[in-house]
DNA sequence: TAATGGATGTTCT
DNA sequence: GAACATCCATTAT
């Protein structure tokens, strides 16, 4: 499957939100290629958008929002987690795609020994756990995926049905059905419980 | 089965 | 010093 290009990238958040479901992230790790299809996505956009990172204006650590589209931002949380987010929209346009659940396809038994959980249904569901898998840390921030050889996203079947919905874990920013996941996939997660979210 | 809370580090006020 | 784009084990129902 050929590669995601950088106009892929370079559009309204939302959009490469949904357009990333269905497509394939790809980690090389020591040789060893493990990869999944993302289910699950979450779109944090400019300055109008209070959960973003990118609110209160640049940073140190969110330099890479507002850098080229196509890069990882990748950062840490709640003192144990990192979580993964692909750049979008134009240079100087802070924008990322939170990515939350991946399905494993390739380097299953990789990730397992990473995650030291079985369940393949549980290993990437998501962001803290799907970087845990795919060994993805501080090394890979800003790192250009259209060009890496360590990490990337390839395109792939059309998603089936979308499901919409209010982002998981903020606070702030819930009038924005800013969550993409694919209908009645088992590999998303299930955010917390009782919030608002999938449609039979 | 739902709710609660602890672990834990970094960033920004 | 507070808040935080989390996860999971433990507790209460």
């Amino acid at each position: 499957m050929p590669r995601r290009p950088r106009s892929f990238f370079e559009r309204y958040t939302p959009d490469v939100a949904r357009g990333l479901l269905g497509s394939r992230l790809v980690r090389v790790l020591r040789g060893a290629r493990m990869s999944g299809v993302i289910v699950e996505t979450e779109a944090y956009r400019g300055s109008r958008d209070p959960a973003s990172h990118a609110f209160r204006g640049r940073t140190g650590r969110n330099e890479a929002m507002f850098g080229p589209a196509g890069h990882a931002y990748v950062y840490f949380t709640m003192g144990v987690h990192y979580c993964l987010n692909v750049t979008t929209e134009g240079e100087g346009t802070p924008g990322a795609v939170l990515i939350r659940a991946v399905q494993p396809e390739e380097g299953v038994g990789i990730m397992r020994k990473n995650r030291g959980v079985d369940d393949v249904l549980r290993l990437a569901a998501g962001p803290g756990n799907l970087t845990r898998a795919l060994d993805i840390g501080r090394a890979l921030n800003g790192e250009d995926l259209v060009r890496s050889d360590r990490i990337f996203i390839e395109a792939g079947a059309r998603a089936g049905a979308i499901g919409v919905s209010s982002r998981v874990g903020v606070a702030s920013g819930r009038s924005f059905k800013w969550r993409f996941f694919v209908k009645g996939n088992p590999f998303v997660s299930k955010g917390r419980p009782s919030l608002p979210s999938q449609n039979p």
